[in-house]
DNA sequence: GCTACGTTTAACTGAACTGTTAAATATCCC
DNA sequence: GGGATATTTAACAGTTCAGTTAAACGTAGC
């Protein structure tokens, strides 16, 4: 498997970016389609410097990378790191699913 | 005071209590078993009461239960809340993947 | 050059986070 | 009862976080 040079799995900095729920509203965003910094700042009722220290967080996390275009910065989605995030959860799946098939096993008056 | 055990979906905590590796690390040792509180301190070079907190954190997140038996707090895992964060990143999957893909299909490239 | 626009930096506030040590609480065992 | 064990609470310190307003910076366009 080859090593990507670049990708630091920095799975605190990952988790603390998406603790918080401007932060997740703007990846969402992102994910429609690459967006300047006062697009991002729009639907929030904050500060554009809030919005910017935001971006930096996610950007120091690696979810977001900003392109200079102009005066404007332009931020898209970098959502590689996700990929730990993901892989972390991962393995926990089995226990919420059993939970949950014991849940709907229950529901359904079935003992197990 | 009291918080419901089961309707919640709080990202925010989830993914916050997530961020820390001494957490990260309680919630792996707890998904091979149920374990005490000076059980799960023990691989920590912190104090006892730095991990009594980190256990509440996680279970104000909903990610440990911690059952009274004796002078002994056993913890267990409760890993449903971990679906909602998962469920999240889920939505991000294609874009990484995408990413991955254009990784592998220029590294394979190099070799006709 | 001048002005408007997009964004960041600076300086500050208040709250939350993470850790410590010392003391308190609760339980077990003799 | 009394001592050992398991854990939490209290009190404190240092750091980080999230927000504000005001000022600065860089660029576009006339």
């Amino acid at each position: 498997m080859v090593k990507h040079p670049s990708a630091e799995l920095d799975l605190d900095a990952v988790f603390s970016a998406l603790s918080h729920p401007i932060r997740r509203a703007i990846l969402e965003d992102l994910a429609a389609e690459p967006a300047s910094v006062t697009d991002l700042a729009t639907p929030h009722d904050v500060s554009l410097p809030a919005i910017s220290r935001h971006l930096r967080v996610l950007e120091e996390a690696g979810l977001i990378d900003v392109e200079k275009d102009g005066r404007v910065r332009r931020c898209h989605l970098e959502a590689t790191p996700l990929s730990g995030a993901f892989g972390w959860l991962l393995r926990y799946r089995v226990f919420w699913e059993d939970r949950l098939d014991a849940l709907a096993t229950y529901l359904e008056g079935e003992d197990p």
